[in-house]
RNA sequence: GGAGGGGUCGCAUAGUUGGUCUAGUGCGCGCGUCUCGAAAACGCGUACGGGUGUGAGCUCGUCGUGGGUUCGAAUCCCACCCCCUCCGCCA
């Protein structure tokens, strides 16, 4: 969420942001009415609210009956008229914040322009990639001809996007997890084992709810939210704290699995692992001050990259265009990783700066100095990385001849083996 | 799931027959007096958000959350959340 006050001093910069995005700049008028409303709404408000205090204290004093039940009933009037302005001002707030929560954040000066991914610019690629053509299987082949995944058990018990991993297959998966949770903690990220399940409000303060609410699963009965992404707990971890300057910057590091409806998603992906209703991923996270989030990233960034490099995997770096922006994001970097077998580069991280958009909404804040007003720090994510995908790059990138995966050097000790399927 | 107790301004507490509570006190913290310096003592100050004002300031809201009763609610009523104790069940 963007400050009132972003609307009031420079309507502009969100009208430019928005146009960024291809979004409709509209909403900056009817919010900027609506906040005008809201204060002349408040002013008289206020002032019925100061009189009804004062007065109340006075009747409280009387000794006089006569004098008491007119003073009483003189009340009685001002407040039928403030009851009729606090029903408005609860209107006015509840359409301006309803607007305010769809307004997404403004894309970073240096974001390059674009309409959408694939105005995307491709900023380096790392590593060999296969040649093509070897004859690599897709994972969908591979996994399944090596006992590693079974799709039609996973969907016998769940439906469509489940599996179930098997074997070495499951072993590679706990592996990278915990692999790659040890990689960031040695990086300075402290580890988290956050719940999974969560209330609704959380969903609102990391920016999930209300755009996203078709992607989420819910207890139909009770307040329960199962997490799309480790972002929401982590984003929750200081909601309504005012951090003291010198606890910053704060480095979390978390593995869930993440729950995901893909309503939007619909059709696309469904073939293989790239794609399920629930899958696994390790996620870096920063909360920083507003002046240290630019390096916080670049770090971040490399965090993600480092990963990929010391598993030997192939992957280009992307930044996204204004148009294909996250909604809480300044700016984003994307991960993606060479799967030879699929044919594609898969995203496997998205590594964004979302500046004090989540911390405005969740209420997180620090003090500058001692005694110096508090101000919404600043929240960073980035998957440190996303399991399945990584997971397709090894059986595809890895894949031997004689239809073997060799394990990426890193994990040997971990799978408890160098081959798999030998 | 059942029974009971409880959530107050960083911490600890007072306040629950509704009205000087504009929430008291202690600790902690900050500034000052004293001192060569410090401790102690003493004095002053110490929440967050909103509205308004150039400013000092004035003002509204917040005593777990949301409603309600009332001229007036920390105090009464309802719902929900959370914590503690005991019982039951259970990985």
């Amino acid at each position: 969420m963007h400050d009132i006050r972003t609307f009031r001093d420079h309507p502009d910069a969100i009208r430019r942001a928005l146009a960024r995005r291809g979004e409709d700049v509209d909403v900056v008028d009817e919010i900027r009415t609506l906040d005008e409303e809201r204060r002349a709404i408040l002013t008289e408000l206020e002032a019925l609210k100061a009189t009804r205090n004062t007065e109340s204290k006075r009747i409280g004093a009387m000794r006089d009956a006569a004098e008491r039940n007119a003073a009483i009933a003189a009340m009685r009037e001002v407040n039928l008229r403030i009851d009729a302005l606090d029903a408005r001002v609860a209107e006015v707030d509840g359409t301006l914040h309803a607007k305010m929560n769809g307004v997404p954040n403004s894309p970073l000066d240096s974001v390059p322009d674009g309409a959408s991914a694939a105005e995307n610019v491709v900023l380096r690629e790392v590593g060999q990639r296969r040649d093509p053509a070897d004859d690599v299987q897709p994972h969908w082949d591979i996994g399944p001809a090596l006992g590693l995944i079974d799709f039609e058990r996973g969907v016998r018990m769940s439906g469509s996007r489940f599996y179930v991993l098997r074997g070495a297959g499951a072993r590679l998966q706990r592996a990278l997890v915990q692999w790659m949770l040890d990689f960031h903690a040695d990086r300075g990220y402290v580890e988290i084992a956050p719940p999974y399940i969560v209330r609704e409000a959380c969903m609102w303060h990391a920016g999930q709810l209300p755009k996203f609410r078709d992607n989420l699963y819910h207890d139909a009965e009770e307040d329960f939210w199962l997490v799309p992404t480790a972002e929401v707990p982590l984003t929750n971890m200081h909601v309504d704290e005012i951090l003291p300057a010198e606890s910053l910057p704060i480095h979390y590091v978390a593995y869930t699995p993440c729950f995901r409806r893909e309503k939007m998603s619909a059709g696309s992906d469904v073939r293989g692992i790239k794609r399920g209703h629930q899958f696994d991923k390790v996620e870096m996270f920063k909360f920083t001050t507003p002046e240290d989030s630019a390096d916080a990233l670049a770090a971040m960034l490399a965090d993600g990259e480092a990963v990929l490099a010391a598993l030997g995997l192939p992957y280009r770096v992307l930044q996204l265009c204004a148009g294909d922006l996250g909604f809480g994001s300044t700016v984003t970097y994307d991960l993606e990783v060479w799967a030879p077998g699929c044919g594609e580069w898969l995203e496997v991280s998205s590594i964004s700066d979302f500046g004090s958009f989540q911390a405005r909404r969740a209420n997180i804040r620090y003090r500058p100095e001692p005694g110096a007003a508090a101000v919404p720090i600043h929240t960073l994510n980035g998957s440190g990385l996303g399991v399945p995908r990584v997971m397709i790059a090894i059986l595809e990138h890895y894949q031997q001849p004689d239809g073997t995966i060799r394990v990426p050097d890193v994990l040997r000790d971990r799978v408890g083996a160098d081959v798999i399927g030998g």
